[in-house]
DNA sequence: TTCATTGCAAAGGGTTTGCAGGGCG
DNA sequence: CGCCCTGCAAACCCTTTGCAATGAA
């Protein structure tokens, strides 16, 4: 466990955002400056495989990273664009059972209407 | 409707594989020799947008398309790199009856490890 | 005719890699 | 001494774009 490492696993961690590469490096930078792109990139994919942090692969081909490991869905409001933590109790387990236990992770995103936004539609 | 997107669509639903651009454009110049990448890729994009088809994010950043309209997750191999569909009875209802009817689409990726590579580990 | 689409090649952009220098056991 | 990590730059790879030629309506 490097300074650098350290360092960008708290700034992950220490935000609820899901962070860009980019935004990491930029991030770790104010604290470590003269980090390189490299580095980021090398640790991420270390804390990556050692379950430090995950990896969501987004829209827009940029990966973006999430410093929770509790496992756990999104849900999108298609309206406002809201993005709110979502949980299916055991949702786990039943992806163990249908993978016969051979389940790595998984990721889920809903898009939806929230209620803020489909109260105001009905007005 | 060109006879270049009619050929690519055609591709896209004639095998239940989940293939990429690169694939997509070998197959395509099959039937219609001297293709162009870039006229793949436009057409792709213009699918997408109309709703012909559905693109998949997968792990390794090469984009894949789903010519499928049902809705369904995705299972991707860690170790081979497979995309295979995924179904779990009534997952609609369920993600419906927790958005209180509020739910337009969803995304469900799971990583694992398919049933060969899980054999072939241990031999 | 008219204008979107094609095909080619080059550019873009996020990520990865090769390699020399450095830090720590 | 050995090994892994860093930082820099260049390479990679998938995708997008600029532009002239083509073709569908």
């Amino acid at each position: 466990m490097t300074r650098q490492k350290a360092c960008i696993l708290e700034v992950i961690r220490s935000d609820k955002a899901h962070h860009t590469a980019d935004e990491i490096l930029a991030l770790a930078a104010l604290r470590l400056p003269g980090i390189s792109r490299a580095t980021v990139y090398n640790n991420l994919k270390a804390l990556e495989r050692d379950k430090l942090i995950r990896r969501i692969t987004a829209e827009d081909s940029k990966d973006r990273y999430d410093g929770s490991f509790i496992p756990h869905g999104h849900l999108f409001c298609t309206m406002c664009g809201e993005v709110t933590d979502f949980d299916i109790p055991d949702f786990c387990g039943m992806l163990m059972d249908y993978t016969d236990g051979r389940m790595d992770s998984y990721e889920l995103k809903v898009r939806y209407v929230c209620k803020k936004c489909h109260r105001d539609l009905n007005n």
